[in-house]
RNA sequence: GGCCCGUUCGUCUAAUGGUUAGGACAGCGGCUUUUCAAGCCGUUAACAGGGGUUCGAUUCCCCUACGGGCUACCA
């Protein structure tokens, strides 16, 4: 995308702290800081925490870190310091809203003053009495407007004197209103169809219609990039941006994410917070990739991105119209993608976090988890994966020691032979997969034997599943000694059954 | 109910006023093989429907259907 408006790119994100960072938000927030950086340009982080009531503790603390961990990283605002501190960093600030209240009610009151808001009396229960008989008659639910007509000098009077209120946008009752919206195109409404929205709830803390509007302003926001949820309500943040006079960013509102149902992406359905991605073991870097070609793409002849190569790449004109269902299965595909890319240290360092075992032979351990390197689809998997290569106790009931029609005589003869062949290799031979096989694969050409009649029951000795890796790399995991213990008790299995 | 937005394989998507409509995941089949996984190769599968415009529409326009969003003193 060429920068139509030549002019430095200042983009934000903007969540409320409600606990922790949605899916879909780590979208919005990448989108953002690609287009910020594509353009050299700023990408802001901003708090809004105006809905006193959904404030959860910690919140703020707990979106950082997901934007920090998936390296969506703001150039202003609100951060977080090693210690787990809130602070911020930019010209532009309060980056808290909260702390933006008085600018917020200083413009509200001025709107009134202009006679593009006015203030409203009517309790909630007057509303929702209101909405509930609209609704019942099948009319379009919108408030009726009754203190809108009350004379402005009787209205501040009833506020001076303490009666509970909010301020009301004093909307046009007709007439169109239309903007241009980047992916879109131009979207139109009517003003009719618009209600009086409240811009100053009665607790005295704005809606999210003024302050996001008032601060995008302050903050001189250039480029809006937001939900699709936010369409209908553009026509009243552009109705402050004019009664202001205030130059109007671009909008551009991005398609939803969906549950396999195609309903937006819900907590019911899905997982939907960011840091359960990351503690289940999804790799930041292909939990990013994943999301950003949800709904955008640069060629699709490619799966893989890197953050670098999608800034490079990155245009808002290309972003799709429609939502995109939240897939797994990809999501898993690539994952293991980027684990097998990972260097082998990277590898094991990130295998051992997740990995919870009693064992502390570290080399076992190791051995180990190379071996599953390219079964692990996430790491939140890979205590289970290991499980059974770690815990040496197998009772082998439900699982077949015999190849195909193999009698247990005959797979006791096989595993007799190759325990003695194992006895006659060094330990050292034991742990080189080639060193094995050959031995291994020499003793069957010698006593003319069939691979499956002697690999089968080998490999299910040791490993005690009927599917599991080649009987070499067991041998090589577990060493000499182990590998004979295990074989022992296949063989007393074999004899007493 | 009203308003707005959307609609290419099951899913994520590409491309185009003239293509055998491309790729990826999943599925299926094969190779490899002692089994599984991985890998490699192959394969099934889509332009929502109806009208226009046009020599020609999946592509442009309209209608319908379907889906979604909004319709809060939540964001």
């Amino acid at each position: 995308m060429k920068n139509p408006f030549n002019e430095h790119v200042r983009v934000r994100f903007a969540p409320s702290p409600t606990g922790f960072l949605h899916i879909g938000n780590l979208r919005t927030a990448l989108y953002n800081e690609l287009l910020a950086r594509h353009f050299n340009g700023d990408f802001i982080l901003r708090i809004e925490d105006t809905d006193r009531t959904r404030i959860v503790e910690g919140g703020v603390e707990n979106i950082c870190r997901s934007l920090q961990a998936t390296g969506v990283i703001p150039n202003e605002g609100i951060w977080l310091d090693e210690k787990g501190e809130l602070f911020e960093r930019g010209d532009y600030g309060p980056y808290l809203q909260s702390a933006c209240r008085e600018r917020h009610l200083e413009q509200a009151e001025k709107l009134v003053t202009m006679d593009k808001a006015y203030y409203c009396f009517c309790s909630t229960e007057h509303l929702d009495d209101l909405r509930k008989k609209q609704q019942a008659k099948k009319q379009p639910t919108m408030y009726d407007g009754s203190c809108r007509k009350l004379d402005p000098t009787e209205a501040r009077k009833k506020v001076e004197s303490g009666e509970s209120h909010v301020i009301r946008l004093k909307l046009p009752k007709h007439g169109l209103i239309s903007f241009n919206d980047i992916i879109r195109g131009k979207v139109t409404f009517d003003w009719s169809v618009i209600d009086d929205q409240v811009i100053i709830k009665s607790d005295g803390f704005p809606t999210y219609h003024l302050a996001a509007t008032s601060d995008d302003n302050h903050m001189a926001i250039s480029h809006v990039l937001r939900g699709e949820e936010w369409v209908s309500s553009t026509p009243k943040h552009l109705f402050i941006y004019e009664a202001f006079g205030w130059k109007i960013p671009q909008f551009a509102h991005l398609p939803l994410l969906l549950n396999k149902d195609k309903s937006k992406l819900s907590k019911r359905q899905s997982d939907v917070a960011t840091e359960d991605y990351l503690k289940n073991g999804y790799l930041p870097e292909a939990l990013l990739n994943f999301v950003a070609l949800l709904g955008w793409n640069p060629s699709a002849e490619r799966e893989i991105y890197s953050h670098d190569e999608l800034v490079e790449l990155f245009s808002v004109e290309k972003i799709n119209h429609s939502g995109a269902v939240f897939n797994l299965e990809k999501l898993d595909w690539l994952n293991s993608q980027y684990i097998k890319q990972l260097p082998k240290k990277k590898y094991l360092k990130l295998a051992r976090t997740y990995l919870e075992t009693a064992i502390t032979d570290d080399a076992y351990i190791d051995r180990c988890l190379l071996m599953l390197s390219d079964r692990i689809v996430r790491f939140g998997n890979v205590t289970d994966l290991a499980k059974d290569f770690l815990d040496l106790k197998k009772d082998y009931s439900g699982v077949s020691l015999t190849w195909k029609k193999q009698t247990t005589e005959d797979a006791t003869e096989k595993l007799e032979a190759l325990k003695e062949l194992l006895e006659s290799l060094s330990a050292d031979d034991v742990a080189k997969m080639e060193k094995s096989e050959s031995a291994i694969k020499s003793l069957i050409l010698e006593r003319g034997w069939t691979n499956g009649e002697t690999l089968w029951p080998l490999r299910v000795a040791l490993s005690g599943q009927e599917k599991s890796p080649s009987p070499f790399e067991l041998l090589a995991i577990y060493g000499k000694d182990r590998s004979l213990g295990l074989l022992e008790n296949a063989l007393k299995h074999l004899r007493a059954s």
